[in-house]
DNA sequence: CAAACATATCGATATTTCCCGAAATCCAGA
DNA sequence: TCTGGATTTCGGGAAATATCGATATGTTTG
């Protein structure tokens, strides 16, 4: 958990919102998969795509990103990979920043 | 206090560093101006371009930076600019982030 | 006022980031 | 195994950032 990488991660307006997204699946992506959000399994990259409004190249290339520096994680699912919030990665990040400032 | 600009200026290890710095001015700058330090006045440009080992021209940028999204206020007194942490922003920042994600 | 400083701003170049389309990879089903 | 869909990787042009030196601005003092 680099401070420096989290801070670029999130110095984009899309991948804060991916963060903020995914913390709600149900709330803002499709309802016909709430059975996955329920499960807790995350969202897929095309829904993600869908939302963000990006090209699918650049939507993998940001929730690579955001996955490199831990706020994420992905399971791959038959050809679906499926990302979700790494939530004891983001208490520990609240906890970093609260000590460093 | 716009969390992207924020993060945008904390991308960069530099800036995080003076954020550090300045917490504790007695620890990391020439103890001559310890005074300043303890009327909590701020540290002045020239001390913390000493310590960043940057150009001047640079080293104001980035508390230039740093201040806009107000993590930092400046102090004119005389030739001088001192820049201090700005604990009250720095306080809600915090909170925004516990908040958000 | 002129000289000497401290700081800020400007202009320029090198590096990084943004974001796309094309191509590659992986997986499921006919 | 061939086709098609999901995702990732690659290559590249446009935009933003990093960082400097030169210049400008404001301040102090002789």
């Amino acid at each position: 958990m680099e401070l420096l990488m989290v801070f670029k991660a999130l110095s984009n307006e899309t991948r804060i919102n991916m963060l903020i997204w995914l913390k709600q699946p149900h709330l803002h992506f499709p309802a016909e998969e709430l059975e996955d959000y329920d499960a807790n399994l995350g969202v897929c990259v095309s829904d993600i795509t869908q939302k963000a409004g990006l090209s699918p190249s650049t939507t993998s290339d940001y929730l690579s990103i955001l996955q490199k520096c831990g706020l994420i994680e992905a399971t791959r699912v038959g050809q679906w990979t499926y990302y979700k919030r790494n939530e004891g990665a983001i208490k520990t990040l609240n906890k970093l920043i609260q000590k460093a400032f």
